[in-house]
DNA sequence: AATGAATGAGATTTCATTCAT
DNA sequence: TATGAATGAAATCTCATTCAT
């Protein structure tokens, strides 16, 4: 079910496809869907957060990989996020595409957080090797707002660039670039 | 018509809207919203051309009343961007925000262009003030998609940072600032 | 579609109707139903209330045509509420039916008033001509559920009596005929 | 499982509950509920007809424990039948309330007799001590709705009236104190 | 006998669209 | 040109019922 309703959220957007159409794709039938989830906004929920949960397994793990250096830290974070959008471009696609607010009000919203960001660039200013006038806070949003927009127009047409360039290009634009 | 479009997409959402209501907030008639667009998917793509319009020449006459620094040039442009953002939130929503694909496939996709930045950055790469290895097509995109995602995340709460805060924070990861 | 809906409600009763039967029934299309009534449930409050307003009025007139008698009155009133429910057996039945309760709680429920009775019955006992003793407002409550009891009783075969030997019998039964 | 089944019904009426709730309340699977009855009208007419055994037998006892004299027997019934639905409210309430039809058309409707009434009353008669022209039947049918109607408008608030006060109304308006 | 996941017919309700005025 | 009552296709959701375990 979890299958069928990804296939078709991202195939064809959340608004466009019914409960019906999910459960017949699942070979199951329209009741079998209600017992397992109250409504497609809950299936595509359930579908974010399985998503998300995964994304910021391969970031941490990527991290733990790599050295003490915070430049280093963040291209192997980087590097595990595109990867993730790579393997799984549905599920990206719809966890942080035009669906991500869809999801009603029904809950907390599903979002990734730029706050591990925020915490590395908070370090590096106080070792005086970032601008003071920087806002760590803003600058990490910042960050999670281009590396989530250029992975999603990516996965649009993966032919737009390569993994490797796009790890490349994000890496230089990190704010962690900016240290000294 | 527009106005009374533009409210209610901005508030409730393109899909949890219906012509009917639009039309009524117009204080007209449902016959007469289908007299003046096929559906409401043409009202949207109306109001979005017209927003995209409003930006770019907002834009484009920032970059004219700077002098010849590509710096300035950004920084102006960037002030321009936030400050209309600022003006118009329900337009700038509807057009960059989750209802940017809503509007089928009818046409052209409405996006801003990342065009005129990546020839700013080409001139500085060829004039050897920016790495060779740096795609500035890719650099370019990823700046606007942290751009709009950044404008969306402050509109959905304008007290989560203030105007010149985000034009210093926008100009700081600007590609341009990699220059020398 | 007040006609349709008061025909099968009596034919069937009001949960084993739908919406789309009524609407289909009154000639008109499904959605027109929900563009007059929010449910059916609407429908079915509005000929409770209609039938109600109905009954009361040929009681007031008939009251108005008696003369001062109490037991004259009294009569009259229940000779009114036979032939009423003889000529609308269905509307008598939607309004006073198992459907009465039906009609979810949005709204005061619908229901005949005991009180004219009891106000009749209270002048008689302060004028000593009933016994101290008796409720007067329990008798007249207990009068009006025998009265729409029966009625009921009998629409349900109207074989089983006829008029006028219901007027005689509740004119009989009516605790003003206790007065002496 | 009947305890269940009265307790839904009482408190949501036949058409608001379903076979499932009432399974799961009675803490048993849903496939218990269809090896014990058809369906849950079969449940109802089961609860039905255990409660009018109940009233009927309590009734026919006070009847026995009476002497001889009428009015005495028609007293002791009716406070036999008052305690009753003090007693089982939920019971009496399924069984002559709204959902006394609901039943569908299944076997016999289910009702209390005036047959007994009627016997009663036809003696009376039959002794000069009742008037001629009264319609015995009627009058036996006539009372026992209004029993049936007024004891279901106590339990739906029985802060309306007293146990005692409902036997004396009733009793003083039952047909036998016309005789003479 | 007891269970409950699975089913799908059917009821409710919405809304884009038409068309007579 | 403006109108809005009428429409019905389609989506959502419920629940009586079956059947493999």
């Amino acid at each position: 079910m979890l299958a069928a309703g990804l296939h078709l959220f991202a195939r064809h957007g959340c608004e466009a496809v019914n409960s019906n159409r999910i459960a017949r794709r699942a070979g199951l039938g329209i009741g079998t869907f209600y017992s397992h989830f109250t409504d497609k906004y809950a299936l595509l929920r359930e579908i974010q957060l399985r998503t998300l949960a995964g994304l910021q397994s391969a970031r941490t793990k990527a991290v733990a990989d790599a050295g003490p250096d915070p430049r280093e830290q963040v291209r192997r974070a980087i590097a595990a996020a595109v990867r993730f959008a790579q393997l799984h471009p549905a599920a990206y696609r719809v966890t942080f595409g035009r669906e991500r607010l869809a999801a009603k009000p029904r809950g907390p919203v599903v979002s990734e957080s730029s706050r591990p960001t925020a915490v590395t660039l908070r370090a590096l200013q106080q070792a005086g090797r970032l601008p003071a006038e920087l806002d760590v806070d803003l600058a990490a949003r910042a960050y999670l707002a281009m590396e989530v927009g250029t992975l999603l127009w990516w996965l649009e047409d993966p032919r737009r660039a390569n993994a490797d360039g796009l790890v490349d290009t994000l890496g230089r634009m990190h704010p962690v670039e900016m240290s000294r």
